[in-house]
DNA sequence: GCCAGGTATTTGTTGTAACAAATAATTCTG
DNA sequence: CAGAATTATTTGTTACAACAAATACCTGGC
């Protein structure tokens, strides 16, 4: 074709594989995203009422440890916060041990909201990965699982979406 | 009711991968990202250089074709193309045979720049998947392809992301 | 009690994506 | 030629992510 230099197999295997990464993801994505939007919310302010939802008990959690599981800055997670008690989905506690600190609940409306948007996202996970077997996707989830362990995700580690997902 | 409806095996398998195929995405695409900046580039601009330098010869590309390729708004891609034009890399042709139509063009230092990134990305890239070896990248991209094909992005598949990237 | 350090908030800025609506320029069709 | 359709642009709005800097507030050590 085109002169310029012919691009090497591996190098496009490389870029192949990233691309597909990239899609893929993004695709399945879009539909969460699109889900939550239905509720008013961003995918991550439901990801905020999934660590309060399911992580918790009645104890909520630290504002702090919020932050560093979603990989973001604390004034951002402060923000997304107020939107979200805005929509009286969570209340903010002082806690008094430590009354710097501030434990984030979800209210009764949140874990309503949560546990709808949960389900439905259930029921779109299993179209979404309607054409793998399990055997598939626990093959698919290794080899994600060994590319990222390799890159020293390091804070990624300590993110409650992997809670409990990993040995 | 049992304390909080424990998770089926399969949703959780669904969720799982989900959440690995978004962190490990995300996380590769971070770093390319990180790479784009260091030229004043979003990776959106980055694809953008790369349709024009790639996959044509002197010719360009209308614009109409570089927003479905990117799956964005006519509107978005003209901004796009009006910062990567006051960059200098990308100069705009009206062409005669249908003075509607625009094509962009990568100028002499849009290839440069796009040389020099594309040739970082490459390198960054044999370290992202180091930990695979060919045979599981294709394993991988085979698995993606099955979950992205069947789930019509119609779009995407005029994406000349993908494209040569099929059979 | 004072100071250092930790926790969250407030405020403000910037860049971008996403989307809507109107307009201009051109071609195509009847 | 008139009107419809196509291509790109312009303009404007909203929401959000990313980041910086200053502040309030509190604890814990000295």
């Amino acid at each position: 074709m085109a002169a310029a230099k012919p691009e090497q197999a591996q190098d496009r295997l490389n870029r192949e594989a990233y691309i597909f990464l990239n899609l893929t993801s993004a695709s399945l994505a879009g539909d969460i995203e699109r889900l939550c939007r239905e509720e008013d919310l961003t995918e991550a302010h439901f990801r905020v009422l999934w660590v309060l939802c399911r992580e918790t008990g009645a104890d909520g959690r630290p504002m702090g440890e919020i932050a560093d599981g979603l990989i973001n800055r604390a004034a951002d997670v402060t923000r997304l916060m107020d939107k979200m008690e805005n929509l009286g989905l969570v209340r903010r506690v002082r806690v008094p041990d430590d009354r710097r600190r501030v434990v984030a609940k979800a209210t009764p409306k949140g874990k309503k909201v949560f546990e709808r948007l949960a389900s439905r996202i259930r029921s779109l996970h299993v179209e979404q990965w309607s054409e793998l077997t399990a055997s598939e996707q626990r093959q698919l989830v290794a080899l994600l699982d060994k590319v990222l362990r390799a890159r020293e995700v390091s804070r990624a580690d300590e993110s409650w979406l992997l809670r409990g997902t990993r040995g």
